[in-house]
RNA sequence: GGGUGAAUAGCUCAGUUGGUAGAGCGCCGCCCUUACAAGGCGGAUGUCGGGGGUUCAAAUCCCUCUUCACCCACCA
């Protein structure tokens, strides 16, 4: 084995490796066991969030496989509409040409071929990050099954009156030229301005006030309202007031809408263009009168004077106009909720149009029972009242997009605009007996991409068939998720499979946080401080990384910001850490779903547990090949192999509890802790002297090697859900002497804690013996006498059960703390002059002689004593205070006592010492 | 306006049913002791955001306040 771990060559070996030879794809007879995988952009790249998602998914998978799961990671792929559409017209500006230049069909044949051009990204980034997906089964939603399963649930819920087409005020994205839904709309705070404007009354006697943040929409306005409880008001309500600009006159209405308190307390009502004025023109009657264009300019339907203006322009006129006419009473700076586009970040504009909805009140009650009947269970449980609230606030679905990249609507009009709604225009045909000649035109526009996610969990499966891997992995076993999809995705997932399956999609979902920069921001390109995980896989210059974040900016302006912040966090670029690393740090970091500040620094630690598993793993090999490991002969387990064993059923019982409860955080930590403060802090060692001496029994050395290798083998496995490459590694070289033969770790079976080989006795006399050591090093050290010198240890006090365990292990003990010699003091006996040490009952006497400075020994003693006395006075005031010993548990206060009683006897000892050495 | 989460060592974070505050990184010493300097050994470091309360005992339970982050909501 090399010195250190090279990731590099080796994690891309043994990928192919485990593909090859088909070991992703379900297989067995066990309990089925599916994970999903959120579909990713099908031309996307993988990106941080990804990297942690997929990381988690892959260890619950191999986790599962490894127990004998018959275990299915299904992966697929999603078509992205809005996003993909518009990486292909970019790149079609870039060379001159235009989506509406092309025509459908050409366009669309451009972006399947960007599909095959760029769609191996993400699945190429996905195998690095050693995740086992069964790419046999892959998906996509526009394939032709995942196609049909999304026109069969369309058509069968219009035909239940789940879907309709209807007019109505929706958001909609001037830039994209396409209805969103609310949940695509992003509103954020920023700096506007409240235009105050007088509005004459129609016969002369005067105006009114009116107070708007939109002053262009006024161009539309059919009334302005009051409340109808307003004195101010009450007089003017019926009367007409005269519209500025247009020439029109308008009404005044009493609505409760109005708020009196805000503004003048009256508002203008914009029926066309605000979802609130739209109610209000309902309930009044009120004509909509829409004077947008589908670019957000000005229609023919407002004057003539600001036709073809767009928006921002036209605000610009009517504010001159206004101001001209004299009709503007005062501007106010103000704060607002601008809505914008999730996708092209411009302002949205409520637009009357024609829409297909999902009635989802119907669907939402069954899905709220699942997850109320712990059918469906969220971890952590706290996101299902986020789930609650939005089901039971829902709303119908905006499902139509105008765009052209994604399933076409299945419904066909005739000359006369009757709708058919069917498969295919020939069942349309068919079904509605239709006359051949009769020309049908089928819907121009396409389904929102989460309709087809919508349908994920059964339509992957083959449905509407009822195929074997249906009736097999469905329900899922888990989702894994971020919360930031739990309305667009998760819950229209849980309507719909229940809706068609009278099944829930999954059984549990497990939302995990969002990766964030070190210093806690959300990672974007404009920010500038996006990670690429294959970057910290494979590393990469500082040049490199430079260029990477600078260039293909929409702000340009930021790149200077950007390198300078980039120098700062990687000055020297990043290491290659390779995947296991990643992955460990991922891990470590994902506890109960907070955000996680994505670190370097922890990720430097975990590569070199990797290289500390490594070296162990060398280590063992070196003592071990070729000589006998009591794979069928005789063999004893010493003190040190019963303890370790003991440890080891510990360890496998907490990992296996963390993953459990998807608390992969503690799940690594114990892995971490076993593997190097156990296992190789304490175990290695305990072994040298047993191999090194020549006086130990071959049985005893045999058991050594035995236990060294089989631990090694088992922590192997234990960790190779969460470190996959490095553990198939070393498992391939330690396999045969640990008597495996096994083409593979991952089809190993995964280690389970047995209570009956723990030995409590051995455990607690290593925790003597480890107790003693660190009392002797802790003297080492303070006092800086070199490890390389042998010192005498002389002890003193303590019981039977002391001298027991000094006994049997002086050459543990010689070899850890480096001892030269172990003495007991005889009753009476004056030692000589030492540095000393108490530890319980005992004592631990270091002769100064020509080894301990005298001064830097009271220093010592005096700063232990300083630590004794803060003790003793916390458990001195437990014990004084009378209700304290009255209502305590006695357990509680019998420890008490005897850590008083030990305490004191600490003092003592020190005191003397402290004592004795002065007096030198 | 509602809701959620967070605040613990210089940094990133754990802390299970209340019972002596932990890890990693960083820091300070000493060591190239043949698995590992991506290492070993030892060490220092906290009014657990503030204030109340319950309790013999609170990082932990209750109330309240402050700060930060996020989600939802129609205030022109």
């Amino acid at each position: 084995m090399e010195k250190t771990w090279q990731p590099a060559e080796r994690e891309q070996y043994w990928y192919a490796a485990w593909e090859e030879s088909g070991w992703f794809a379900p297989a067995g007879d066990g309990d089925p066991y599916c994970i999903m995988i959120p579909p990713p952009n099908v031309t996307g790249s993988l990106h941080m969030g990804h990297a942690f998602q997929d990381s988690i998914m892959d260890l619950l998978i191999r986790y599962q496989r490894m127990r004998g799961s018959r275990t299915l990671w299904q992966m697929g792929t999603d078509h992205a509409g809005i996003a993909t559409q518009m990486v292909v017209e970019r790149q079609l500006a870039a060379q001159g040409e235009s989506r509406t230049g092309l025509g459908r069909e050409a366009f669309i044949e451009r972006v399947w071929q960007w599909k095959t051009e760029s769609g191996g990204t993400i699945a190429k980034q996905l195998r690095r990050m050693g995740s086992s997906v069964d790419w046999s089964r892959e998906r996509f939603t526009m394939d032709p099954g995942l196609s049909n399963a999304v026109r069969e649930v369309f058509v069968r819920l219009y035909e239940e009156g789940l879907i309709y087409r209807g007019k109505r005020l929706v958001n909609w994205d001037p830039k994209l030229h396409t209805a969103i839904s609310d949940l695509e709309v992003v509103s954020e705070e920023e700096n506007g301005k409240l235009w105050h404007f007088r509005y004459p009354l129609a016969d002369g006697s005067g105006h009114l006030v009116v107070a708007t943040t939109r002053p262009e929409t006024m161009l539309g306005d059919s009334a302005v309202a009051v409340h109808p409880g307003d004195e101010r008001y009450r007089h003017l309500v019926g009367r007409e007031v005269e519209l500025p600009l247009t020439g029109r006159t308008i009404p005044v209405v009493a609505d409760d809408y109005v708020d009196p308190e805000f503004g003048s307390g009256c508002v203008k009502i914009t029926p066309a263009h605000d979802f609130n004025d739209y109610e209000v023109g309902m309930r009044h009657g009120l004509p909509l009168i829409n004077i947008f264009t589908i670019d957000a300019a000005i229609n023919d339907n407002a004057p003539e004077a600001y036709r073809g203006m767009d928006r921002y322009e036209a605000r610009e006129q009517v504010l001159k106009d206004l101001d001209a006419a004299g009709l503007v009473e005062k501007i106010e700076d103000h704060r607002l909720k601008v809505p914008r586009g999730d996708r092209s970040h411009v302002v949205v504009e409520p637009l009357l149009t024609d829409q297909w909805y999902v009635r989802t009140a119907p669907l939402a009650g069954e899905a709220i029972r699942a997850v109320e009947d712990g059918d469906i269970e969220f971890v952590p449980k706290n996101w299902e009242n986020t789930y609650f609230a939005w089901m039971r606030d829902i709303q119908d679905w905006c499902i139509s997009r105008q765009l052209w990249w994604g399933h076409r609507i299945p419904a066909w009009y005739d000359a006369q605009g009757n709708v058919y709604v069917g498969r295919d225009e020939a069942e349309v045909r068919k079904k509605h007996g239709l006359d051949p000649g009769l020309a049908l035109e089928q819907d121009e526009d396409v389904l929102d991409t989460w309709f087809s996610s919508a349908l994920w969990t059964f339509s992957t499966l083959g449905w509407p068939e009822e195929t074997p891997e249906l009736q097999q992995f469905h329900p899922t076993s888990v989702l894994v998720t971020g919360f930031d999809i739990i309305f667009f995705w998760v819950a229209r997932m849980i309507m719909m499979t229940l809706h068609f399956r009278r099944q829930v999609p999954f059984r549990q979902v497990y939302v995990h946080g969002l990766v964030r920069d070190a210093e806690g921001q959300k990672m974007s390109k404009s920010k500038g401080n996006v990670l690429d995980p294959l970057d910290l896989i494979d590393g990469i210059s500082l040049e490199g990384l430079l260029a990477k974040r600078t260039s293909n900016m929409m702000q340009p302006q930021l790149a200077k910001k950007i390198e300078k912040a980039t120098r700062k966090h990687f000055p020297e670029g990043i290491a290659a850490y390779g995947t296991d690393a990643l992955r460990f740090t991922f891990y470590s970091l994902a506890s109960t779903g907070r955000d996680i500040k994505f670190d370097m620094g922890r990720m430097e630690g975990y590569r070199n547990f990797c290289n500390k598993l490594w070296n162990a793993a060398r280590y063992v090999l070196m003592n071990v090949e070729g000589r006998d490991c009591g794979i069928d002969s005789e063999y004893e387990l010493g003190l040190a192999e019963r303890w370790i064993i003991t440890r080891l059923q510990d360890a496998e019982a907490s990992v296996l509890e963390g993953i459990r409860t998807y608390r992969f955080d503690i799940a690594s930590r114990a892995l971490y802790e076993f593997v190097w403060h156990e296992y190789c802090d304490w175990y290695l060692e305990l072994s040298k002297p047993v191999l090194n001496d020549a006086q130990a029994g071959a049985a005893l050395q045999t058991g050594t090697r035995r236990t060294l290798v089989r631990v090694l083998e088992t922590v192997l496995r234990l960790a190779h859900p969460f470190i996959p490459f490095i553990t198939e590694e070393i498992w391939q070289s330690v396999k045969t002497v640990a008597g495996k033969d096994g083409a593979t770790i991952m089809l190993e079976p995964y280690p389970e804690p047995d209570p009956g080989r723990a030995d409590p006795e051995a455990a607690a006399d290593v925790e003597w013996l480890r107790r003693i050591v660190i009392a002797a090093r802790n003297i080492r050290g303070e006092m800086d006498i070199s490890m390389a010198r042998r010192i005498p240890l002389l002890l003193r006090g303590g019981d039977d059960e002391d001298r027991r365990r000094s006994g049997e292990n002086e050459s543990f003990l010689c070899a850890l703390a480096r001892l030269e010699s172990i003495r007991w003091l005889e009753p009476g006996e004056t030692p000589p002059v030492s540095a000393s040490q108490p530890v319980d009952g005992l004592e631990l006497l270091v002769p100064m002689a020509g080894l301990i400075d005298r001064e830097a020994e009271l220093a010592r003693l005096e700063k232990q004593l300083a630590k004794l006395d803060r003790n003793l006075a916390g458990v001195r005031g437990k014990l004084d205070n009378e209700r304290f010993v009255a209502n305590a548990p006695e357990a509680v206060v019998a420890t008490e006592r005897a850590r008083l009683e030990e305490l004191e006897l600490h003092q003592d000892r020190i005191r003397a010492q402290l004592e004795k050495i002065r007096s030198l």
